[in-house]
DNA sequence: ATGATTTGACCCAC
DNA sequence: GTGGGTCAAATCAT
C-alpha cells in the first residue's frame, strides 16, 4: 500500500554498495555542477545537481545511520497519508494524553495503559521543517492539507518561541486525534519545525473549510482554514514536503523526506502575478518529475502513500537534534516510484528499487 | 450566532 | 518540583 520500500529493505540491500554508489553519484553531479557553474545553463539545471547532490548525500547518511540501527526498518510512509501508516512492530499511539480520553477508546495506546509501561514520548510523530521564506515577498507557511484548530500555546524552556499546539478541525466530528506542533527554530526564525501526531482518520480534501488567510502571522500560528485552488495544492504539498522528518518515538525510528521549492509558497499571496511566479516556478521545478508527484496535493489519501524518498533514520536521542541546514532548502524531491521518473531525473535510485 | 484563537489553569510524566 | 501537553472559559473574528 504505496510502500515504496520492502519491510525487509535492509536486511535485503547490499548497504555498503550502495552507500558508495550515491557518494560517487553526488560526487559526479558535483562535478557537473562544477563544470555548468560558470555556463549558461539554466539555473534549473543547477538546482537539480545540487539537490542530486544533497539527495545522494541524504541517502547515503540514510543508509549509514540504518546501517546503526540494527536493522530496524523506519516507517516508510510519510504523514499526509498518516491512515495508511503500517507500523505492524511499533504500537502507534495516536493519543497519550491522559486528559483527552474522551475520544482515544479507539486506539491502542488506550490498550497500553493496561497491557504495561506507556511513556509519554511513545507514539507516532512526524517532523517536518519549512523555511518560510521572504526573499521575493512572499511569506510562507505550515498548510498541509489539512484544517487544524489550534487549542494551546506554550512557552518552551530553552526556546525562544513559544510552541503552538494544534489538533485536527475534525476531531469531534470524524474521531480524528490527529495533532500538530509548530514552533519556530531557534536558529532560524524562518524555519518551522512541525510535529505531527497521531494519524488522521479524516479527510483532508472533503474536510478542509474555505476562508483565505489574512496574514503571515496568521500562518506561522497555524491558521486552519485555507482551501489552496489546486494549482496551490501543489505549492503547499511542496511545503510540507519541504522537509519532512517522520519518526516513531517508541521504535526510535525517523524518516526523512526532503522536498522544497525555492520560497514556494502561498501563505500570503494575494496577487495574480505572485501567484502566477509561483506556478512558474513550480512548473520549472518539476517539468521532467513524476505527474503523480506534482498534481496529487487534492487528494490527501493518496500522495504520501506513494514517496518515501529521503529516508533518514534516527535514534530518539537524534529527535532533538534535527538540522535544518541539510533538508530545508532542498529544492527538489524525487518520486519514489522509479516507474514515473523521467529521463531527465538525475538521481540513481538503484538501491531503492 | 458561530467558529477560531488566546491564555491561564490543570494534569501528569519525568 | 518542573516542564510539556491539554482543557476550557474568555475573547476575537467573521
Amino acid at each position: 500500500m504505496g510502500l515504496c520500500l520492502p519491510v525487509n529493505f535492509i536486511e535485503d540491500m547490499d548497504t555498503s554498495a550502495c552507500i558508495i554508489n550515491e557518494i560517487t553519484n553526488g560526487m559526479e553531479l558535483a562535478k557537473q555542477l562544477k563544470s555548468i557553474l560558470g555556463s549558461e545553463s539554466s539555473l534549473g539545471t543547477k538546482q537539480v545537481l545540487i539537490q542530486g547532490i544533497i539527495s545522494s548525500y541524504d541517502r547515503a547518511m540514510m543508509m549509514v545511520n540504518w546501517g546503526h540501527s540494527g536493522g530496524q526498518t523506519p516507517p516508510l510512509t510519510p504523514p499526509l497519508a498518516p491512515p495508511m501508516l503500517s507500523q505492524p512492530e511499533s504500537p502507534v499511539s495516536v493519543d497519550e494524553s491522559p486528559r483527552s480520553g474522551d475520544f482515544n477508546q479507539n486506539f491502542d495506546d488506550h490498550q497500553d495503559k493496561k497491557v504495561g509501561s506507556k511513556k509519554r514520548k511513545a507514539i507516532t510523530t512526524w517532523r517536518n521543517q519549512i523555511r518560510i521564506s521572504t526573499d521575493n515577498g512572499l511569506e510562507g507557511n505550515t498548510d498541509d492539507g489539512y484544517s487544524w484548530r489550534k487549542y494551546g500555546q506554550k512557552d518552551i524552556l530553552g526556546a525562544k518561541f513559544p510552541r503552538s499546539y494544534y489538533r485536527c478541525t475534525y476531531r469531534y466530528i470524524h474521531q480524528c486525534m490527529a495533532r500538530k506542533q509548530v514552533q519556530r527554530t531557534d536558529e532560524d526564525p524562518m524555519v518551522f519545525e512541525i510535529t505531527y501526531r497521531g494519524q488522521h482518520t479524516c479527510n483532508p480534501t472533503a474536510t478542509k473549510s474555505v476562508a483565505p488567510p489574512k496574514s503571515p502571522e496568521k500562518y506561522e500560528t497555524g491558521q486552519t482554514n485555507h482551501q489552496p485552488l489546486p494549482q496551490k495544492s501543489g505549492e503547499m504539498l511542496s511545503n510540507f514536503r519541504e522537509n519532512l522528518k517522520v519518526s516513531t518515538s517508541d521504535s526510535d525510528a525517523m524518516v526523512s523526506n526532503s522536498f522544497a521549492f525555492p520560497s514556494a509558497s502561498f501563505g500570503s499571496i494575494e496577487n495574480d502575478q505572485q501567484f502566477d511566479f509561483l506556478n512558474e516556478l513550480n512548473y520549472d521545478f518539476l517539468q521532467g518529475y513524476s505527474p503523480s508527484f506534482v498534481s496529487p496535493a487534492t487528494s490527501g489519501s493518496n500522495y504520501f502513500t506513494e514517496c518515501g524518498n529521503d529516508f533518514q533514520h534516527h535514534d530518539d536521542s537524534h529527535l532533538s537534534g534535527i538540522t535544518t541546514a541539510s533538508t530545508t532548502n532542498s529544492p527538489l524531491a524525487f518520486p519514489a516510484d522509479s516507474q514515473d521518473l523521467s529521463p531527465n531525473f538525475p538521481f540513481n535510485l538503484g538501491c531503492f528499487i
